[in-house]
RNA sequence: GGCCCGUUGGUCAAGUGGUUAAGACACCGCCCUUUCACGGCGGUAACAUGGGUUCGAGUCCCGUACGGGUCACCA
């Protein structure tokens, strides 16, 4: 082996006898909601273990390759906070940390691989080494099969001296099986003959998933292999790859799917949304992260609010569901609500503002006001713009909306109320709370009526909104004396006009 | 279709042979209130199915149905 001193040297640098987990998404552009979810399990795993969590990047599908894409990955990962310890813009021990920059390392592991005897070239061109087999037990299956194995060195070095391009495809007893065991899935066994020998080395002499993973986890001392199911059926040929290199086998952590409904995946194709999506939708991170969390793992408690931190100490695998879970953006927006309520005041001020801005340009309303009236009742910042607009300017409301059953208000008492209301508030010196507070409690006390009777068509004449954030006084209080005698008056000409 | 895996209320789920089968979201009702919301209280609703094993089964075994995954020079 010419190479054996290379090969010796690229061993010496693996991390040993350390909990190393990695994230290894490639690039496509955005960050499905089950890859978030796999990267939050990965990063958690190695958080809980004490690790270190590793981001690697797979973009080994060169006709795939899209233009910031990794960036997507970067600015994912930074934002909700899933802190890599080694990674392509940071490097480490074992780099680097991207594939395609990795390439003539595949290939001296190849030939090493060849040497061992679990792979071997071929020169069959697309897919007519590709024939039906029938299995002892009678059934048909379609596999690769040709005579590319049996050729000698000579031959081999007369097709490559011919210009001939071949792939290089892993070698598969047989006979016997394999077994493997997975810590969600638990033990499972396949017959070998069911395998088919695919492609590790592709004509562009890029490797593909099957052999870059098994050698860049090994490479990068991998402790936990977690990802999604889909690779499970797969499992036992990466499995044969290790034991082809006399490699130890790192713990694997499968996790089945997100779902849109009971049939389908979650997929951008079909709409759903990215992590980009919900976060352009006004969902927090941190929220997102949350419910992803509890997606597919239980810690079995009955708390539901987890920060990333508070998961990193109680995360298990052993919580994790092999059934997939159907994604709910119901509770997520509960979840969201939760956030906001819980944030500190002056944040979701700062979090708030930009948005009430975007629908009250007078700047003479107070917005961290209206911000306050909002924390206790937002789901989404993105729906606040909407709950606010009439600050600015009031719609054209439907009469109707004076009508209240419960508090036995309609129109024409609406009327009476409002021809009240006008002269109390205007009578006022002081413009605030508790002057228009007491002016209309008073009111409602000299009219022996329940305080909504007068409460109720004030809002609604200040607002135009059946629902608002906050009641009749605050709405005053922020409009300001002028714009609420103003909208008053407007409302009372409309009632008696009856339009 | 073959192989692998799964199946507790509409959804997320606890549950590891003996429970009145948790909890959360959603939904409904009541209360609070200055409407809506928030909050509080309560309610509807589940072990896919058929056979075993067992004194006893959501929990163990087998079959059936349904669902998912996989069968690429994509990952």
């Amino acid at each position: 082996m010419e190479h054996q001193a290379w090969f010796e040297e690229m061993e010496a640098h693996i991390p040993k006898g350390e909990v190393r987990t990695r994230f290894a998404p490639s690039p496509t552009g955005y960050m499905h909601i089950g890859n978030l979810r796999t990267a939050l399990y990965t990063y958690l795993i190695a958080k809980r273990l004490g690790g270190k969590f590793i981001l690697r990047i797979e973009d080994t599908d060169q006709e795939r390759f899209i233009e910031g894409a990794t960036d997507v990955i970067y600015n994912t990962l930074r934002t909700c906070k899933l802190d890599w310890q080694e990674g392509p813009d940071i490097g480490g021990p074992v780099g680097p940390y991207i594939q395609t920059q990795r390439r003539e390392l595949y290939g001296k592991y190849a030939e090493l691989l060849i040497a061992k005897g679990g792979a071997y070239r071929c020169f069959c061109k697309a897919d007519e080494g590709t024939v039906p087999v029938t299995l002892p037990n009678g059934e048909v299956i379609k596999k690769h099969q040709c005579g590319c194995g049996t050729l000698t060195i000579e031959e081999i070095q007369a097709k490559l001296d011919a210009g001939e391009t071949c792939v290089i495809r892993q070698k598969i007893p047989q006979e016997g099986t394999t077994t493997f065991v997975d810590s969600v899935f638990g033990e499972i066994t396949v017959p070998n003959n069911e395998l088919d020998e695919n492609v590790l080395i592709k004509t562009d002499s890029l490797p593909t998933y099957n052999f870059a993973n098994v050698i860049d986890d090994h490479l990068m001392g991998i402790s936990h292999v977690v990802r999604g199911s889909e690779y499970l059926s797969s499992s036992p040929k990466y499995n044969l790859l290790y034991q082809a290199f006399g490699w130890e086998v790192p713990a694997y952590v499968h996790c089945s799917p997100v779902m849109r409904d009971s049939q389908h995946k979650m997929s951008k194709r079909h709409g759903d949304p990215s992590f980009e999506d919900l976060v352009e939708q006004g969902y927090l991170p941190a929220a997102i992260l949350n419910y992803v969390a509890l997606l597919g793992w239980s810690p079995g408690g009955e708390q539901e609010i987890y920060s990333l931190e508070e998961l990193g100490e109680v995360f298990d695998i052993s919580g994790i569901s092999k059934s997939p879970a159907v994604f709910d953006i119901n509770k997520l927006k509960w979840m969201n609500a939760e956030y906001i309520k819980a944030m500190p005041p002056e944040d979701f001020a700062g979090e708030a503002e930009p948005f009430i801005r975007q629908a009250v340009k007078n700047p003479s309303i107070d917005v961290s006001r209206i911000a306050g009236l909002l924390q206790q009742r937002t789901e989404l910042l993105t729906e606040i713009p909407e709950k606010v607009n009439f600050f600015d300017a009031l719609d054209a409301y439907d009469l109707s909306l004076y009508e209240h059953k419960k508090s036995k208000v309609d129109q024409a008492i609406s009327l009476e109320v409002l021809k009240a209301v006008l002269p109390a508030l205007e009578a006022l010196t002081k413009w605030d709370d508790e002057s228009i507070h007491d002016a209309l409690m008073g009111l409602a006390e000299i009219l022996g009526v329940k305080n909504a009777v007068v409460m109720y068509p004030a809002r609604i004449a200040v607002s135009g909104r059946a629902v608002t954030p906050g009641g009749a006084v605050e709405l005053c209080a922020i409009l300001g004396r002028e714009e609420t005698l103003a909208r008053l008056r407007t409302g009372i000409s409309r009632l008696e006009a009856g339009a």
